[in-house]
DNA sequence: AGCTATTAGTTGACGATAGCAACTATCAGG
DNA sequence: CCTGATAGTTGCTATCGTCAACTAATAGCT
């Protein structure tokens, strides 16, 4: 068995030919790909911006950036201004710039996209998912954005799957833990209650980074079910947004109060609990995942 | 949203910053970029590697390469033979390259595991299953090895998720099959008796390929379910392993023989089967999915 | 105001990397 | 023996990357 350390340098050795394939159409452009990566940048910045940025978001040299902003400037794709600050020099596109850029990355783009021909739908979005997983877990997240969507085909498995491993992972909870997930989402799957229930995955560029359900627990209640934020995207405030939706969503459908059951282990969901609102109202204990803890009833009056 | 070549793009910019990170720690040892790859593969490589092989491998031009191993052979790190064609020079480590060679991988390895220190072992498997879920989807396969291994925690989970995304994309059988997937699973997953029941999955280097299961069908029979291989795992014979696998098991736990349900229209499937000894014995047509099929029991005999 | 340290950017030198083309030596097949 | 193909080498040229010395402007401090 590999390790992860032996599967990351696999993967940057095929990733670097990968990549080595996709370059010699910058060649045909004349320019080389740094500059062809250093153009892109330019392009993105809507205000100009300044050679250190390049170089600092490029990995370049600062005498590196210097030379290959001049042969930009020299062939007129580029122009630079004058900063309040004297010593910058911001630097922005020009019309003709413009315009060799977006020829450029169109072709750019038909070149990725015939290395990916061969891939349907579905099999693309996996890619996505698998690559925003990668610079994730590479510490690229900050770089990234997410959004909540409703549930998808498949979702509610995954969020068995993943919940599943991390609590087995972090608590040592087991196949019991896995039973109870695995029931959980197939009961709301099979009396998915559309306008009354809903289940939301935190979605960053196709990877799953959290979800939740909520679920109708009759007696005019929503219970708040299955709540997850994975480890690597802890602290980017996927949390309380999902608990955040939960109670929205709850109060449009008219419920009286939300409740849900934690555990007293799971510390850092309680503190979203509590400054969502929610008050403990129970505490039983129990040895259901082989440990003894605390089961908890918690509850949040509606609007 | 982003499509899956934005994405790829994205990604690509975002690890060739990352790969530019890790590169220093060649410089330090006197060798570049590329003739520190050329040398891992002429240390990956048994016997005698020719030059033309390298540049192939790495993507290589002819006279660079040359060059390079010209460069390497100067520092005593590798020697050059004769081979019987009079043209080649079959290229192999000498003693004081494969020290040399040690040390470098000793280094490139602390480099790379100080990259990734942060991340606890399943953030370790999930970063190893993205990467290899990458090299699959860009078709990187060929290089890369599998394997059947026993089920673990969230496996049946995820081989739900799959089942529903992939049948949805290929068939559009929506969330129907999806209910019936997670059923099935948490059924076997509760109802687990070791040794009479089990599940495979196909692991390639941590991404989930495939996947079966084995269940005690009562009456002495066991039953095949959920049978899929990824659509990018095609034609590696991952789908007969499977089938092979569970009749080895049937066949040890005792059972008199091994029964399965499937469609029609899953022609890759039902080819299998045949291939494997099944016998189709009755047919009956439904609309479970939504549109008209023919639901399909096969059995065969076990000695 | 004047001094100092810092920051933005430029330039020169040097070696590694990369692509192209011309070249030698060898082999395979008619 | 001739022809075409293959393995590998070498020269030319341009880009890329690093290091270090340099100018110009600014910020902070006394």
């Amino acid at each position: 068995m590999t390790d992860a350390v032996t599967a990351l340098r696999a993967f940057n050795r095929f990733h670097t030919r990968f990549a080595g394939v996709l370059q010699p159409s910058y060649m045909q452009s004349g320019l080389g790909v740094t500059a062809a990566r250093l153009l892109y940048e330019v392009a993105q910045a809507p205000e100009g911006v300044l050679a250190r940025q390049l170089a600092e978001r490029l990995g370049l040299d600062a005498g590196q950036t210097s030379r290959i902003v001049a042969g930009l400037e020299r062939r007129g794709w580029i122009a630079r201004e004058r900063g309040e600050d004297g010593r910058q020099r911001p630097i922005r596109l020009t019309e003709e710039g413009r315009a060799f850029f977006a020829a450029l990355d169109a072709r750019t783009r038909a070149d990725t996209e015939a290395r990916i021909a061969g891939l349907d739908q579905a099999q693309r979005d996996a890619l996505m998912e698998a690559l925003s997983r990668v610079r994730l877990l590479l510490g690229d997240g900050a770089a990234m954005a997410w959004r909540l969507r409703p549930f998808r085909i498949g979702d509610l498995a995954e969020v068995a799957a993943r919940q599943a491993r991390l609590y087995d992972a972090e608590y040592g909870w087991g196949s019991a833990m896995e039973r109870l997930q695995g029931e959980i989402t197939t009961t709301f799957l099979r009396d998915f209650k559309p306008g009354r229930e809903q289940a939301w995955i935190a979605d960053c560029e196709g990877a799953m980074l959290g979800a939740v359900l909520v679920a109708d627990a009759g007696d005019d209640a929503a219970q708040l079910r299955l709540l997850h934020v994975e480890k690597e995207a802890r602290g980017m405030g996927i949390g309380s947004a999902l608990v955040d939706r939960c109670i929205a969503f709850a109060g449009e459908a008219g419920y009286d109060r939300i409740i849900l059951w934690t555990q007293d282990v799971l510390t850092s969901a309680r503190r979203l609990y509590e400054a969502a609102g929610f008050r403990r109202v129970s505490v039983e204990r129990h040895a259901i995942f082989g440990t003894e803890m605390a089961g908890e009833r918690w509850e949040r009056p509606l609007p």
